[in-house]
RNA sequence: GCGGAUGUAGCUCAGUUGGUUAGAGCGCUGGUUUGUGGCACCGGAGGCCGUGGGUUCGAACCCCAUCAUUCGCCCCA
């Protein structure tokens, strides 16, 4: 028989310990900036309904990036490749009962089928923080200022990200009554925007010049190339400077600066390419040039939840990914040394493993996290055990210790060793375990 | 779905006018007289060179196919 490959499945990465850890610190730190902002954990189902995809987000994407198949019941259902439609569909089943506005987060699991790349992969991880039932700016300032929290927590500064604001509505507006363009024109034209970025300016060039035909052509180019010069809302042509959309996103900016955010810049090209945005859009920015790229985004999304039969509740959500805040860390240098969640690991000597037990239950008791190392192997092998595990504290329990009650307590970080009573080294972890790097919480599991 | 790059030890890689038992560093492991790691010294294990064909007296090396990884395009909920 052939040997089976121990490679995990395509797209995916196995998480060893070591890997954990990194997850576990970001998880936590998502957490801790979002719980602050009084947003509560929810959950989801992993599978829904294929139609509550295909309804959103349109059939050739279901059926070319879903993880789909029959039930033995023959209901076509789908591993969860976004989050969005199945909170909508919660909001929707209660939104008589839930108390509004709703602040609510998950960090969670997902799957698409798609060709990996750099920061994608088939298996992702990310966070969902979403606000519904409330109008205008000011949740959309929250939004955004957390996002800018959340990579302030991880040790983020100002520089290292710029986030780019623009408005669905403005942009029907634009394309409407100031670049005069049909449906149609208009979608191509999004797209366009959309990837401006990505190619020469004169593909952009010869592009614009198809969409617009060639009556309008040279008069049309003209009236982008005023648009893209706009730094400020007071650049923009009168037509739209006029519409009542811009004081929306004027008002945006205020608050963002009450806020302190001094990176964020209005954006006419920033598009989002989903349609279901109906109002602010916004992205995050890694100015890293090596990894310069779009962080995450999101924007307010007005219409889903009235998909499901209720009554429309307004929403803004945006959604951080896993990959993209580790690779955000890497370049920036900002991911810290991460220790084991164990405290101590204890090492019993000579005859002394049966006492060790004993007093690796007493710790554990006081809330300190024991490993003992019941090998009998020589000390300096299951010191470097230890240190393998980068577990911080190595703790000796031989004969001595036993009856003095007195045990060397050995600190990797500071390479010190004292001889201390279970009480003060109990005290001693404690204080140690309020660092902030140490990885204190496990997998998913949301509290 | 399309294009480029790369597959040699656990890891990072060396290894050409194709020639006998395939190498290094790190890691792993045993020891330097078993109550203290990181250093040093001495030993050891571990690879049918991604896989399958082909060319050749002979292939890690050349050719074809295939798979995988990776970067990019499309797409990105």
């Amino acid at each position: 028989m052939a040997r089976l490959s121990t490679e995990p499945y395509k797209g995916t990465r196995d998480w060893y310990p070591n890997e954990m850890r990194l997850r576990s610190y970001i998880f936590r730190t998502w957490r801790k900036v979002v719980k602050s902002y009084g947003y509560e954990a929810y959950d989801a189902p992993l599978l829904e309904p294929l139609e509550v995809y295909a309804a959103k987000s349109g059939q050739e994407l279901v059926n070319d990036q879903t993880y789909a198949f029959t039930d033995r019941g023959d209901r076509q259902v789908a591993i969860r490749p976004e989050l969005t439609p199945s909170v909508s569909r919660m909001i929707a089943a209660k939104q008589q009962e839930i108390a509004m506005p709703a602040r609510w987060y998950n960090i969670g699991q997902f799957m698409r089928y798609e060709r990996p790349q750099r920061g994608r992969e088939r298996e992702f991880w990310q966070l969902n923080c979403d606000i519904f039932g409330a109008e205008g700016a000011l949740p959309e300032a929250e939004i955004i200022g957390m996002g800018a929290e959340i990579l302030k927590a991880f040790g983020a500064r100002d520089e290292m990200f710029t986030i780019k604001i623009n408005n669905r509505r403005l942009i029907n507006s634009m394309m409407a009554h100031y670049l005069e363009l049909d449906g149609v024109q208009a979608q191509l034209m999004i797209k366009l925007f959309d990837k401006k970025n990505k190619i020469a300016p004169e593909a952009f060039r010869d592009q614009a010049i198809e969409i617009f035909g060639q009556d309008g052509a040279a008069k049309g180019l003209q009236k982008i190339a005023q648009l893209l010069a706009a730094r400020t809302m007071a650049d923009l042509p009168e037509v739209i400077r006029d519409s009542e959309v811009v004081k929306e996103v004027q008002e945006l900016f205020t608050y963002l600066e009450r806020a302190g955010i001094k990176n964020a810049m209005f954006d006419i090209t920033l598009m989002r390419g989903l349609d279901y945005y109906t109002g602010t859009v916004f992205e995050f920015f890694d100015t890293h040039p090596e990894n310069n790229r779009s962080l995450f985004g999101g924007g307010r999304y007005d219409g889903l939840v009235g998909l499901f039969g209720a009554e429309p509740v307004s929403a803004v959500g945006f959604a951080p990914g896993l990959s993209m805040t580790e690779l955000f860390l890497q370049v920036h240098d900002l991911v810290p040394k991460l220790g084991s969640t164990t405290d101590i690991y204890m090492i019993a000597i000579g005859d002394g493993l049966r006492g060790a037990m004993k007093v690796a239950e007493q710790f554990r008791a006081e809330g300190v996290n024991v490993e003992l190392d019941f090998t009998g192997r020589k000390i300096d092998k299951q010191l470097k055990t230890a240190i393998k595990k980068q577990v911080d504290h190595v703790m000796f329990v031989g004969e001595e210790e036993l009856k003095s009650e007195v045990y060397p307590l050995k600190n990797f970080e500071t390479g010190t060793e004292q001889k201390l009573s279970l009480e003060r080294i109990v005290s001693a972890i404690r204080d140690h375990r309020a660092k902030p790097t140490r990885d204190d919480e496990e997998f998913t599991v949301d509290v």
